[in-house]
RNA sequence: GGAGGGGUGGCCGAGCGGCUUAAGGCAGCGGUCUUGAAAACCGCCGUAGGUUUAUCCCUACCGUGGGUUCGAAUCCCACCCCCUCCGCCA
C-alpha cells in the first residue's frame, strides 16, 4: 500500500511512476476521497468537542432543573449528527482504502523501463552450461522413464497439474529441502520456521495477494481461509500489527512450505512437466530490515539464494526485472534463472524482491529504531531459496547421463543416504 | 461440536453508567547519588488521526461490529480469539 498522504502531496509523480510499470490507474479517486475524508474528520471532531463540553456541564447541573433538559436536548441533537457523520466517514474511508489497495508498488528509480520480460536486464551469470555428447532430454521424459515421476496417477488422485514423485526422486526432493534449510540456517543466519499452510484473508491482504489477485488463490470459502501461494504470506504476516524491537533487526526467517496456486491465466503454458504445478514445494527467505538497510539486504538475500545454485553446480543468470515485469507489491526484483539443457532455456527458479514499506504499511509492521523513539514502518524482502521442484528439474536435466540415469550432485550425496546415481 | 470463564497500553493489572485526563506495578529512557554498577529517589514513558514550521492543542481507540442511553471501558446483542472441562482425533 502506498502512502496516501504522499499521494496527496504530489499525485503527478506517483501517476508517472506507476505508468512506468504499465499501470494506467487513475489517482484522482484517491485524492478526492482523501480530501473528503479530512473534511469529515474536522467536522466530526468539532462536534465531538462540543459534545464533551456539554457533557461535563451536565455532570454538575441540577438533574431536575430546566437547564438540564436543555442540555439533554442539545446532546441528543449532537449525538445524532455525530453518528450520521461517523457513518459517512466510515464509508469514505472504506472506499479510500479499497482504492489504495488496488494500487501496485512504485518501481525503484534504477530499474530498466519496459513492458515485458524481454526488457529485463541480465546482471550477471555464474557457472557454465554443461556439454553433452548426446541430446539431453527434458526432465519429464527422464523422470517417467526412470519410473519415479508419475503425472497420470496424480490426475487420478487430484487433477491435472499435480504430480507424484516416487522412490529416489521423492527422496531427492526431501534432500533438497533439507540441504537448503541447513545452508540458510547454519551458514546464512536465518531462523527456521514451520508455519500454517492455510492463512486468513487479512494475511493475504497484508502481503498483497488480496484483494486484487483473489482468483489466483485456492480458497476454502467455508472456513474463510486460503491455501498459501508462498511461504511469504505466513512468514511476513507473522509480525503483522506488531512493533518490532530495532535492536533485534534485521530479522531473517527461512521456511519450507508447499505452495498452492491456481495458475489462473496461464492455461496452455508449461502444461508438460513439473515447471508449472498447482502445488509445489519451496524454501523461502524473508527479511524485516531498517529502511536504510534494504538495498544492501536485497543484494545479500539474492546472494543467499544464488549460493544454493552454486553449491549444486548449476549454471544460472541473474535478471533485474524491468518496470513492466515487476510483481504487484515489489519495488525491485532479481530473478534467478537456471539453465535447463533439456529445454535449452533458462527458467526462473527464484525471485528476490525488495518491497520497501509497501507490505509493511498494509500489514502494519513497524519497528522502534531506539527505545522510546516513534515506531516507523520497516522494509520487507523475500526470495525463493529455492523453488524445490524446479531445482529438481534442473538437477535431472543437468546431471543426466546418456543411459537416462542421474548423477547425484556431490553436496546432496549425504542427504541421499550415500546414493551417487539415480537409476 | 457442547458447557463454563475471560479479552483494558510493550507486559501485569484496577475500574463495572458522568469524579478516567484509563489507577497502580513491571519493563524501558533520562537524572541525582556512586570509582563503576546495583539499590533508593525524582522525572519521562501507549497508538493513530486532525491541526501546526515546531511546540501546543483537539479527536478517537479498553478483542471486533451493532444497539440501549442526554452520556458506555462499564449495560444489551452478534461475531472473533484465548483458557478450563467434556466430546472427537493424528
Amino acid at each position: 500500500m502506498l502512502d496516501i498522504r504522499k499521494i496527496d502531496q504530489d499525485p503527478e509523480t506517483f501517476q508517472s511512476r506507476l505508468a512506468a510499470r504499465g499501470s494506467d490507474l487513475s489517482l484522482s479517486e484517491v485524492t478526492t476521497l482523501s480530501k473528503r475524508r479530512r473534511e469529515l474528520i474536522v467536522r466530526t471532531e468539532e462536534l465531538r468537542h462540543q459534545k464533551s463540553a456539554t457533557e461535563s456541564s451536565m455532570k454538575t447541573a441540577d438533574k431536575k432543573g430546566p437547564e438540564f433538559a436543555t442540555f439533554r436536548d442539545q446532546m441528543r441533537e449532537l449525538s445524532k449528527e455525530i453518528k450520521e457523520l461517523a457513518h459517512t466517514l466510515k464509508d469514505v474511508e472504506e472506499q479510500l482504502n479499497a482504492a489504495v489497495l488496488q494500487i501496485p508498488n512504485l518501481p525503484d528509480e534504477d530499474l530498466p523501463v519496459g513492458n515485458s520480460d524481454t526488457d529485463n536486464r541480465a546482471v550477471r551469470d555464474e557457472g557454465t552450461k554443461p556439454s553433452f555428447p548426446f541430446t539431453p532430454k527434458e526432465h519429464w521424459e527422464l523422470g517417467e522413464q526412470l519410473g519415479y515421476l508419475d503425472f497420470e496417477r496424480a490426475v487420478k488422485v487430484a487433477q491435472s497439474r499435480f504430480s507424484v514423485l516416487k522412490g529416489p526422486l521423492a527422496r531427492l526432493e526431501r534432500a533438497l529441502i533439507q540441504f537448503m534449510l541447513d545452508l540458510h540456517t547454519e551458514t546464512h543466519g536465518y531462523t527456521e520456521l514451520l508455519t500454517p499452510f492455510l492463512v486468513n484473508y487479512d494475511s493475504m491482504q497484508g502481503t498483497g495477494q488480496f484483494p486484487k489477485f483473489k482468483e489466483d488463490a485456492f480458497i476454502l470459502e467455508r472456513d474463510q481461509l486460503a491455501l498459501i501461494p508462498t511461504a511469504e504470506v505466513p512468514v511476513t504476516n507473522l509480525h503483522r500489527e506488531e512493533i518490532l524491537n530495532g535492536a533485534e533487526m534485521p530479522i531473517r526467517y527461512t521456511a519450507y512450505t508447499p505452495c498452492f496456486r491456481r495458475e489462473a491465466g496461464s492455461y496452455g503454458r508449461d502444461t508438460r512437466g513439473l515447471i508449472r504445478q498447482h502445488q509445489f514445494q519451496k524454501v523461502e527467505l524473508v527479511q524485516f530490515v531498517r529502511p536504510e538497510e534494504s538495498d544492501a539486504a536485497l543484494e545479500q538475500l539474492t546472494s543467499h539464494a544464488e549460493e544454493v545454485l552454486k553449491r549444486l553446480g548449476l549454471h544460472y543468470r541473474v535478471m533485474l526485472l524491468c518496470t513492466g515485469d515487476l510483481g504487484f507489491s515489489a519495488a525491485k526484483t532479481y530473478d534467478l534463472e537456471v539453465w535447463l539443457p533439456g529445454q535449452n532455456a533458462y527458467r526462473e527458479i527464484s525471485s528476490c524482491s525488495n518491497f520497501r514499506d509497501f507490505q509493511a504499511r498494509r500489514a502494519g509492521i513497524r519497528y522502534r529504531p531506539e527505545p522510546n523513539a516513534k515506531p516507523q514502518l520497516c522494509h520487507t524482502l523475500n526470495g525463493s531459496g529455492l523453488a524445490v521442484g524446479r531445482t529438481l528439474v534442473a538437477i535431472l536435466e543437468n546431471y543426466q547421463n546418456e543411459d537416462g540415469s542421474i548423477t547425484v550432485p556431490e553436496v546432496l550425496v549425504g542427504y541421499m543416504g550415500g546414493k551417487t546415481v539415480i537409476k
